[in-house]
DNA sequence: TCAATATTTCAATAATTGTTGTACTATTGA
DNA sequence: TCAATAGTACAACAATTATTGAAATATTGA
């Protein structure tokens, strides 16, 4: 992943209302919301929710496809992936020592042993 | 990790200027670097770049120890370690079939099989 | 066809963030 | 002790980003 990706990435998540979005949209699986489901959930104007929609599918966070007059919005996990994988190297690149600890931490996160 | 922690390490690594920061601390290794060798490194004037090593290690991103009359910056693994547990269990939590795509992403980003 | 619905675009404004220069504090070494 | 150095704090300004409301576009269902 290249470094100005991973910027646009973390600028999308630095609002607390998109990382809102990105985090419903997680949870809410292959099917996504519309649009108007997230400015229920999440109380936001149309408007506005429009505003961080768009500036998420812009950095690649999400997918948007058209369903009749409906926007379906969805997030993108292999981004995500990708950009763990780029944390990843960064923290280990020049200090491989650091990889022991991010080893250890990952198996904390595993389900299976 | 709790989520505005989350949110305060990508607001503060939604700058370029604090995500090459980072990056160079993380390249300079367990040293780190004082403030003028960042200033040096980035071409950055002492005033702004205090302003956002201050961003930084607010938002624990960077440690600070004060050495005489210099301060030594060095970048917090440990805690980019557990943004990396909070995405991945984010990315898995409702889908867990997601995971296994975050598996195969961490196989590649591993160095030992 | 047409009113209702879903969403976006645009312009105006509010709020936040970034940058610069100057002044200040603390430390060193002569 | 004191001039030089390292870095930060503060204030002013510039630039960016977020929010709102009104208007526009597109689609549906009656």
């Amino acid at each position: 992943m290249d470094k100005h990706i991973a910027l646009a990435v973390f600028e999308s998540l630095s609002s607390g209302l998109r990382l809102d979005v990105f985090r419903l949209l997680v949870r809410s699986g292959p099917d996504g919301l519309v649009a108007g489901e997230i400015s229920a959930a999440l109380d936001v104007t149309p408007t506005n929710l429009s505003f961080h929609l768009k500036a998420l599918t812009q950095a690649g966070l999400l997918t948007v496809t058209q369903e009749g007059r409906y926007q379906r919005y969805r997030a993108d996990l292999p981004l995500m992936q990708k950009l763990i994988t780029y944390l990843t190297e960064e923290c280990c690149g020049g200090n491989p020592e650091c990889c022991f600890d991010i080893s250890a931490s990952r198996k904390t996160a595993d389900t299976n042993p």
